[in-house]
DNA sequence: AATCTTGTATCACTTAATTAACACAACGGT
DNA sequence: ACCGTTGTGTTAATTAAGTGATACAAGATT
């Protein structure tokens, strides 16, 4: 598992949940996989345990790893479920924050379709490669 | 100017800026017109007018608004601009954060779209209606 | 049962962020 | 010239965030 750790202002274990939260959700990570143990990536990282245990904490919230005590930490099985209201209702607020940021950047709305359209393919051939 | 602070965790003078930035950018608030002076919406809000003078800096720093010593600060003439290639590459990293979290949700890619399309409208409409 | 490896919990330290109190400076109106 | 209103700047206090050191607990392995 390579993790880069940038020390550009975002907090360390951040860096570690996006990274590992984007290669779930694109498929590069797979349902049962095992990611590496709190101290093995710590001492890769050369960070803190805790700074690991707090980023496999915030994706266990997520519902997208589970810890099994004294045997690691793996991909959860069952992505979480949302009724087609809930998931429209839960993925509002960032709509609205990538709309605003293209009105301020001055992207009209058929270009930023066209990207977002672009970058999707992308990630999903990703995922099926590995 | 009706701003709405919640104790949420969220800073107020954070809060300030992405109200007052969202209605710049979806064209309620025009080109000239004179947003409340500091010490105005600090009092109304019961804040203090730093908190609400950094949130105008922040406004300030994006070229959304303008400041006229004396006499009170108001939106900005000139929107900001940038080379196609400039926008794309501001706009990626938002891109992504919205499909990992459309991802994440299991929402697919047409849906998603549809959605960015329609809240698009809306948000152009209520622009133009004031 | 002993022991190794796993995640967990507690505490402290450091740093950054946030907000506030208060004085200053510039310009317009009278 | 004066005074009121505007934004500005300085400083401090408080709070929150991030990270680390270190000890604990539980289950697997032997």
């Amino acid at each position: 598992m390579r993790i880069h750790i940038s020390s550009d202002g975002v907090p360390i274990y951040q860096q570690i949940v996006s990274q590992i939260r984007f290669r779930i959700v694109s498929g590069q990570l797979k349902a049962g996989d095992e990611l590496p143990t709190i101290r093995g990536l710590a001492e890769s990282l050369s960070v803190n345990p805790n700074t690991v245990a707090r980023a496999y904490r915030e994706l266990e919230h997520e519902e997208l790893v589970e810890k099994r005590r004294t045997t690691g930490t793996f991909v959860a099985e069952l992505p979480p479920r949302h009724s087609a209201a809930a998931r429209r209702r839960l993925i509002a607020p960032h709509i609205d924050a990538l709309l605003v940021q293209a009105r301020h950047l001055d992207i009209p709305i058929d270009e930023l379709i066209q990207q977002v359209t672009r970058r999707d393919s992308q990630i999903t051939r990703n995922g099926k490669k590995s």
